[in-house]
Order: structure tokens, then sequence, then C-alpha cells
DNA sequence: ATATTCTGTCACAATTCCTTTACATTGAGT
DNA sequence: ACTCAATGTAAAGGAATTGTGACAGAATAT
């Protein structure tokens, strides 16, 4: 599949330049003229690299980041700031706002053709993961790991499979009988106690709060 | 550990210059007079990032690019041009020689970091993914063998398709069972106990801490 | 043919995990 | 506010799994 990259810019005459030319170079381009529309557009379709213009009306490209950098599905897509040329300081501002590269305009076709090539080349290799979150917790099933803000970590067997049964449907109240149908299975025999014990594992390692008791009931994942 | 610098430029000047503003801000800069001296340096410290002049005497900047674009240990590595403002034609010629990024002289101060800091943050979310070396560990198909650290070990057929099964997915949890068909086939008849010792084989040669447990589950490659 | 390495199994040690138990605390219903 | 059953909590024994070293047969090299 192409490529697919954003261009947010709020002068026709630059979209229609920038994008022509990379059209012409096989790359599936998508445009928005104001900050607002570039935001909805990245989240309708995803694209490998925004550019984004750093002064617009509205919304400026810096604000258009950081809410991107914010977005859990686009946190990781390359970002390039296209800026007037001398503006040393807005050039400082876009880096540490997050963007991944910044082009001067005017800009000059082939420079921009390869630039946009370095900065896909850096990107394709890094297979964006996009674990589905949960109350700020993704489950890795393959690696029997739990992400956590950015944290790593690894369960025990019966807590893991414990957490993904409440986990894989949020909010619904599992019965103590369900749960241990579950997890242990019908025919094993273990006193219903032990539920608490693993429960209260989880809620030490996760932070209490993911967890709610309903009592006389079960437990259920989230509030 | 520090992120590792490697500036190469003929220029003294300029070395310090740059040296300076990047040790400040906590890098570990290692510096090198010209093109060769700079090779043997990047294979020797294994850079996160390569800042590279493009005018040198003897070999210039895109050369000592090629060479270590072709270099396995090094193909990865990030590589920003230094060039002469108004070269625009050099610029492209340094994107397609594989650069990263290029950087206009005289260098901002406070430009110049925050373009390290951009890289910096671009190669690091792409560094576990690196096809060849996962966790300072390259295998090599052909020939049987291990690379670990600049050395090379032949490992027997057996600790070798298990060491293959579980690199090529780092992290990925093999089960018993998964691994039992995998590397000894589904007609053969071994107790699992027989992947225990050859997973202490592999720890004893390649280290531990490479290869974790997963109780009650299997084995995976990386922490 | 002999020596060396590889491979699989076993017994036992070490470790981690699971479950139970006992007691403290909570909260719904009266 | 009180009561009592349900749940929270901590510790500890036991169960299950894995680590480890030694060994014997098989495969391979010398």
């Amino acid at each position: 599949m192409n490529k697919k990259i954003l261009l947010v810019d709020d002068e026709p005459d630059i979209l229609e330049l920038i994008g022509y030319n990379l059209r012409q170079e096989g790359y599936d381009v998508f445009t928005a003229e104001n900050g607002k529309q570039g935001i909805d557009m990245a989240r309708s379709v995803n694209p490998d690299l925004i550019i984004l213009d750093v002064m617009m009306p509205e919304m400026d490209g810096m604000e258009v980041c950081n809410i991107i950098r914010s977005d859990a599905k686009l946190s990781h897509t390359t970002i390039a700031f296209l800026t007037a040329r001398g503006e040393d300081y807005s050039q400082v501002a876009g880096f540490d706002a997050g963007g991944d590269d910044y082009i001067t305009k005017p800009v000059k076709p082939k420079v921009l053709v390869s630039r946009v090539k370095a900065l896909l080349r850096r990107s394709s290799s890094n297979k964006a993961v996009l674990p589905d979150e949960r109350f700020g917790v993704a489950i890795d099933l393959d690696r029997f790991t739990v992400l956590q803000e950015g944290k790593e970590l690894t369960l025990p067997k019966k807590e893991f499979e414990l957490l993904n049964l409440l986990w894989s449907e949020p909010g619904k109240v599992f019965t103590r009988e369900a749960i241990l149908s579950a997890v242990w299975g019908n025919d094993v025999v273990v006193g219903d106690r032990t539920i608490d014990v693993h429960i209260r594992k989880l809620r030490s390692k996760l932070g209490d709060g993911l967890f709610t008791t309903v009592k006389g009931v079960g437990y259920k994942f989230g509030k």
C-alpha cells in the first residue's frame, strides 16, 4: 500500500504545489486547510507522515502537533513542520513540540521530496503497534505482558488470565462463579476467596481503582 | 546510558564548538578529524548518531556515509550531514546517500541541540525493531553462527534452531508446545523438560537475561 | 576405532506461584 | 447506629514449575 501523507497549510497554492510533487512520487496525499480539519483528517486516514504549516490562522501547527501527540492512535506519526525561512526560534519550538523535522519555505520540490523520503524511511522500520488501551491498560497476549503508561510488566499466569478476562469487557460484572469457570475451569476446586487474593495482587500492581467490587456479586474492570 | 554522538569534521573549531554544546546536554561526544578516523571511531563506539561534515579533504561525508550504510553493525545508525548554507544540490545528494538530516553551517547552538534531540528521539523508537541485531544478538542462518558484541560463536543444531525461533520474534512468548512442534517436529517424542536444558545451554553461552521464563507458559527472547 | 561433541533423560534443588487461613475492615440492610 | 455477611489484607505452607548437574546413548569428527 502506498504511503499516506497529510498536508496541512492554509495556502491553497502550497497545498497544490507540494501535493503535486508528492503525488508524482507515488504517495497518497491528503490535504487540509486548517488545523481542525487537519486533525479530523489525520484521525480518519491515519497517515504515515504529517506535514504541518507552523503559521496558520486559528489553530497553529504547534497546537495541532500537541493534539496529535496526545492521541493514542496517532502519537507515533512522523510530523514535519513547514516554516518560513529565518525563524530560528520557531524551529526550536517546533522540535520541542514533538516534531521530527522542519522544512523551510520557500520549498524546492527536489529538496522536499528527498526530505520526505528520508523521513518515511525512518518511520517505516518501526511497526506502529497500536494496542487498544482501556483505562490506560493494554494487554499483549503474545508477550504475556501488560502495558501501562509506557511501562511494561509481566504478570504470573493466573493473574494475567484474570486480568484478561475482566479487561476484555470493561464495566461488565463477572460473578465469582463465572470467573472461576473461566480462569480455573469447571472441574477445578478452589475456594472463591482465592479470587479476592488475585484481585488484590492486580490492584497493588496496576493501581487500585481499576477494579471495582460489586458486593455480593463479583468484580469488574473499570469504574 | 548516555546517547553517544560521533562528530566528524576537519575543522577543530567546529568540533570544539559543537562538541561543547552537545556535552552540555549530557551526550557522550566523540570526535574525528577525517573520514577514515571517523569510520574507525564509529566501529569502536557504535554511536547513536553521527554528524558528518560533507566537505572534507581526502574522504568526504558522502563517502563515509556510504561505507557506514554498508556496514552491518552500523547501517541503521542515524546520520546527519553538516553542510554550508546554500548548497541545495548537495542537500539532495545527501539524502539520497542515506542521510537522515542535514544541518547548515554556520550552526546556531540552540538549533543544533534541538535538531539532535529530534533525531535521537526518532532513532530510539526504531532501534528496537532493527532487522539484524536484536538485544545485541545477530544470527547468520547460512553459517549456523551467532554474532554477539563482535564475537562469533557456533551453536549445535538444536540450540541454534531454538534460538532462531525465539529470536525471530523477540518478546513473543512461545509455549512449550509451540517450541516442540517448531524445533523437534510434531511426530518426534521428547519430554518437554528437554527444552529447559537447551535454554540453559543458551543462557550459559549467550548470557542470562536474554531469555525470559514465563512460568506455566513458555519462554521468550528478550526481557 | 577412538575421541569428542551433541542430545535427551533423570533426580533433586531452587524458585515462583497458588491457595488457604486468620484476622481486619467495609458496607448494605435493618 | 448496629449487625453480619462479604470483602480487604497479610502471612505462610504447600504445590507446581523450572533450574541444574550428572549421565548414557547417538551422532560426528579425528
